[in-house]
DNA sequence: ACAGTTGGTTGAAAATCGAAACTAACTCGT
DNA sequence: ACGAGTTAGTTTCGATTTTCAACCAACTGT
C-alpha cells in the first residue's frame, strides 16, 4: 500500500484504483469481449487469487458490474459500467502509443476514421482555438479541485 | 515477472513497459517539470532503490534521458524524449477519466493550451481529414500486426 | 455414477517493495 | 580548512504481494 497519501492529482487518484500491473489489463479484455472469469485467467495467465481481488475492486469502485448469464448454476459475467466504458480513451491513447513505439508501428488492432479509413490519433484538443495541442504547448494549473505544486511546468 | 507472454496486443506491450503503480505517476512529475531524482522522490513517496530502478528501465527504453543539468558535482536531471513526451494524450485520457469518476468532476489540477488559457479535451483526431473525429464516425479492423481474439468485442 | 466445467478459496514459497542506514562527490559558510 | 548540507544513489533486511498448486462446491451432460 502507499505511505504517503498527498492524492492531489486525478492522475494519481485514477492509478491508486486501476494502475496495478494487471487491472488495465482485465479491463482491455472486457471491452474485446472477453467477460467470464476463467476465460480472463486463461488470457492473462494471472492468478487466480489475485483476479479474484482485481475484479472484487473493480465491482466496488462501479467500474465493472457482475451480470448473471445463467441459472442453476448461477454464472455470472463481468460487465463494464458507463464509469468503466469511459476508460476507453485511455485504454485506446496507450493501445496507439504501442503501436507506434513499442510494436514498431504495426497495429494488431487498428481504430479508423469511417470517412477517410484512417487510423485514428487521440490527440489534446483546445475546444476554444479549435487546434490540436502539442506537449510543449499545455500548462497545468491548480483547478477547483485543489493543488500542490507551483513548478515550472514545461515540457 | 509475466508467467504467460502472448503478447499480441499493444496495451499488453504498453503495459509491460510503464504498467506498474510507479511509472507513470513518475511521467507525470516528468510532465509537471518535476525532473529532479530527489524531487520525484519527495513528490511521490517512492521508495529510492525504486525510483532508481524505474527511471533506469525508462532511460533503457528511450522513453526518458538523463541530462547534466551542471558539472562539478556532475548532476543529471530526467527529461521526456520524444517517445516519453508521446505518452501525453494516454496521461490526459486518465487524468480526465479520474477528474469526472473519482475526484467528482472536480478537477484538482486543470490542464490548459497555453495560448489562450482553455481547458483541454481529448479527441480523437484523424490526420488525413485533419479534423476531431466523433465515436460514431469510428470503426476498428484488424491490423498489419495479427490478430487474436474473434470474441464479441460489443461493449 | 462420474468426469468435466465454472468460479472460486487456501496456504506456502518466491518475488518484490519499503524504510532506514550508508556512501560518494561535491559546495557553501565561517 | 572544517563541518554541515545537498544530490544521487546503493545496500540491507523485514514486510508485503504475487504466484503456483492444490482443494472445493455446485451443477451439467452422458
Amino acid at each position: 500500500m502507499r505511505t504517503q497519501p498527498a492524492v492531489e492529482c486525478s492522475i494519481q487518484r485514477t492509478l491508486d484504483l486501476i494502475g496495478d500491473r494487471w487491472t488495465l489489463l482485465i479491463l482491455r479484455d472486457l471491452f474485446r469481449g472477453v467477460r467470464r472469469f476463467s476465460r480472463i485467467q486463461e488470457d492473462l495467465g494471472i492468478a487466480k487469487n489475485l483476479l479474484t481481488n482485481r475484479l472484487g475492486t473493480l465491482v466496488d469502485a462501479d467500474i465493472v458490474e457482475k451480470v448473471p448469464y445463467q441459472e442453476r448454476p448461477v454464472r455470472h459475467e463481468y460487465r463494464l459500467t458507463e464509469k468503466g466504458r469511459a476508460l476507453s480513451p485511455s485504454l485506446l491513447a496507450l493501445m496507439r502509443w504501442g503501436d507506434r513505439y513499442v510494436s514498431g508501428g504495426l497495429a494488431p488492432t487498428e481504430l479508423v476514421h469511417d470517412e477517410c479509413d484512417t487510423r485514428l490519433e487521440l490527440q489534446p484538443w483546445c475546444t476554444t482555438c479549435n487546434v490540436p495541442v502539442a506537449p510543449t504547448d499545455i500548462s497545468s494549473r491548480p483547478g477547483p479541485g485543489r493543488h500542490i505544486g507551483t513548478e515550472d511546468t514545461r515540457v
